[in-house]
DNA sequence: GACATATACTTGAGTTGTCAAGTATTTCAA
DNA sequence: TTGAAATACTTGACAACTCAAGTATATGTC
């Protein structure tokens, strides 16, 4: 074979358009955070009493357990998200989106709705495709 | 607006993938390479003449001219890229595949080809509107 | 032909992750 | 009930970028 397969070029176009997406989400500094911390705050939001076990956020940001350490300590510290022990199991932690955290995450929201849209085409979201690939590769937020 | 609309959903995801999909990529290591350095031989050895402005390379990996010089340093170091001046213009430079860039780009192609068809399924690629997404979002690789 | 502006690139400093290895706790099987 | 293996997390060292600011050259305008 001398060419590059279908895949491998959709995967090419992923990674090239991820990078140039995650630089618009710069709009989000003015919030004092990224995009991943935006990812974060917004699984934290979703799920169950706020609060999700470190290694399963990390898996729901497709981040890894270090990862997740590295990303939560600044968020930690301004207090966006408190560290939760669990009496079960001394060995697992939660992170939980504080007041605080809950309102920065309710105004940046607002900003990163309106930058994605900018980005992506409203038409293209309701492609049932996309969605499709997210299910198959088992990635889905 | 108390939710998150479409178009973010859909980049949450994306960036989700890429993130796990980067890191499956490490099988390029055999290669001594990284993902984003086989993105780069990609890009050269399609371009006309093996080479390309550095601007030019970088716009069209994603990345900005500043990343273009950080990854092309080590690639210039072992031999697999060579830097060449343009008599027109002493402000440009070129990055151009060596043979030896050539020689890994075409082991390392096996590779990358096999792994990204373990990831993505190949009925996904025939889909239309993920080519009509990067299309519309000139990102075309 | 001189000067403002644009373009091509590099560099310093910082951010956001990774992997490998380490620590603590839990679970399971003999 | 005692080790061996698994799980949850952290840490050190490093990679792969980013932005802002700098240098050099080119271009267009008066």
């Amino acid at each position: 074979m001398s060419t590059i397969n279908h895949s491998l070029k959709l995967l090419l176009n992923l990674a090239k358009m991820q990078a140039l997406m995650s630089r618009r989400f710069d709009g989000l500094s003015v919030h004092g955070i990224g995009f991943t911390d935006f990812a974060i705050l917004y699984l934290l939001h979703q799920a169950p009493g706020g609060r999700l076990r470190r290694t399963d956020l990390a898996e729901k940001a497709g981040l890894t357990a270090s990862g997740i350490t590295r990303m939560l300590l600044p968020l930690e510290k301004t207090g966006l998200v408190a560290r939760e022990a669990s009496e079960r199991d001394a060995r697992v932690s939660y992170a939980a989106l504080t007041p605080a955290g809950r309102r920065i995450y309710e105004e940046a929201r607002e900003t990163a709705n309106a930058i994605a849209k900018e980005i992506v085409p409203a038409e293209i979201t309701r492609n049932q495709s996309l969605t499709e690939l997210f299910k198959l590769l088992g990635t889905t937020i």
